[in-house]
RNA sequence: GGCCCUAUCGUCUAGCCUGGUCCAGGACGCUAGGUUUUCAUCCUAGAAACCCGGGUUCAAAUCCCGGUAGGGUCACCA
């Protein structure tokens, strides 16, 4: 039995997007779990369009995921084996220099075409099964434009067998591309690879990614904060599910249970809010100093020198689905309050609905701070300090004052936890002030 | 338009090959309730789908046929 080989072969005429990436990781497990190799291989037969710009984002994309290839190689590197394939099918009668009208600028008056024998095509997908097409309406296709200049569907052919790739997985938009790639491994006497079309991932409308919608660089899922596992997990539950109902799922467990025969055949749309879910799920597995590593560089420099920044980043972490979250959060006046004396909304002290009339209000803030004068500063001792009050008074009409004093907003973590950050000298004296501004 | 692919909750999907155990299961999202006020977390409950029409069969989400809808592709790009 040959040893099974994949590729990915993006062309560096744009970013890594979703798309490609999960075409690389399956293209990574299916190789990785039959003990296999798996290779990159750069398109850049076009020279005009390739640059190291997209090459350097493809290869930086697939690293950052952990999608290890075993090789790379370009095309430009194979022109000189092109250039024998395309001598070959010459000379064996099977593509010939072709006399062209020149339509367009840069269209050339001599081309090289195969010469389509026509007949129809039938291949083994192991996604969708048996599939014929016709090759009729192909008719006699350009395969390079010159001796040194192959196109595409030649390049692919040339560098498949030269590499000895097993296995062609790829993008359903390449089925139909697949028809013109045999009858050139026909005419050349190679062996046909087996082929697996994936189903296309779709933007919410139900089309294609493109760059308008979606089709932005993997790196830019890293630059929101979005972490690797999530990702790499999210991608793969797309067009593909487990047999057990566990979706969370290491690259390893992957590499094991994956299969390429169970992949959906339908297209799959980008939801990201099941990402943002997923996300949220490897934050919460990350320890202390991980996560503060995480958010490193959305937290403002306030909350970084905080004494007690331990406990604010508890908080954080299961306020967030991704690192960049935190910026919003700074943004919405979520994160001031935990270095600096919030402005007050004396019409939302006493609570931001059916508030007690403000004389009410002013007693229990002045019970608070008599009772939190006497106590010690940890979560427990704030909050035993404070709860039989609360209960007697009603706790909504009690603690809400309390953390909307320490606040100033009308969302934030409860106001022991509040306390207990800020301490006793600047609890009493937020606490204070928003008694006196009721007065 | 030609060729090709596809069709289960809003979304990702299990089930389909080997018809009955499926008045269709899970996850995200959503709704409601609960967990020591708000927000978040967490827990519980709930609403929510077999594209349509024929056929085969005692029995069809599952098999067959036909529609319909959606998507892909038709470059001297890849």
């Amino acid at each position: 039995m040959t040893s099974i080989k994949t590729r990915i072969a993006p062309s560096p005429t744009g970013y890594l997007h979703v798309g490609t990436a999960r075409t690389a990781l399956f293209n990574y497990l299916f190789a990785k779990q039959n003990k296999g190799e798996f290779v990159l291989r750069i398109e850049d037969t076009d020279k005009e369009r390739s640059t190291k710009e997209f090459e350097d984002d493809i290869k930086e994309g697939l690293s950052w995921l952990g999608i290890e290839w075993d090789h790379t190689h370009t095309q430009q590197a194979e022109m000189e084996h092109h250039k024998k394939v395309l001598e070959e099918l010459i000379e064996k009668g099977a593509a010939y220099v072709s006399q062209e009208e020149v339509k367009k600028e840069g269209d050339r008056p001599e081309v090289i075409r195969f010469k389509n024998p026509k007949t129809p095509i039938t291949f083994k997908d192991i996604i969708r099964g048996e599939v014929t097409m016709e090759t009729e309406s192909l008719g006699d296709f350009v395969i390079a434009k010159d001796m040194e200049s192959p196109l595409y569907h030649l390049a692919v052919v040339a560098d498949d067998a030269n590499h000895n790739v097993t296995h062609v997985i790829r993008g359903e938009d390449g089925i139909s591309n697949t028809p013109r790639q045999i009858l050139i491994q026909q005419a050349l006497g190679y062996k046909t690879p087996i082929y697996a079309h994936l189903p296309l991932i779709l933007a919410p409308d139900k089309t294609k990614l493109s760059k308008r919608h979606g089709a932005v660089s993997i790196i830019e899922y890293k630059k929101m904060g979005y972490l690797k596992e999530a990702l790499l997990n999210y991608l793969v539950l797309l067009g593909w599910h487990p047999k057990g109902e566990e979706e969370i799922l290491s690259l390893e467990e992957m590499i094991k249970l994956f299969s390429l025969e169970s992949v959906q055949k339908g297209g799959a749309i980008f939801d990201t809010e099941k990402l943002n879910w997923i996300n949220r799920h490897y934050v919460g597995n990350l320890n202390e100093s991980e996560f503060e590593k995480y958010i490193q560089n959305y937290v403002p420099e306030e909350i970084i020198n905080h004494s007690k920044k331990e406990a604010i980043y508890e908080l954080l972490k299961e306020r967030i689905d991704k690192a960049s979250d935190i910026q919003e959060l700074h943004e919405n006046g979520e994160l001031s309050y935990y270095y600096k004396e919030p402005a007050l909304d004396t019409d939302l002290i006493g609570g931001n609905k059916k508030a007690p009339p403000k004389e009410e209000t002013i007693r229990h803030l002045e019970a608070l701070i008599e009772a939190l004068n006497n106590a010690e500063f940890t979560k427990e001792d704030i909050k035993n300090a404070v709860w039989s009050y609360a209960e007697e008074h009603g706790r909504g009409n009690v603690l809400w004052p309390m953390r909307y004093s320490l606040s100033g907003a009308p969302k934030s973590p409860d106001p022991f936890t509040l306390a207990e950050i800020l301490g006793k000298e600047e609890t009493i004296k937020r606490l204070t002030k928003a008694c006196n501004a009721l007065q």
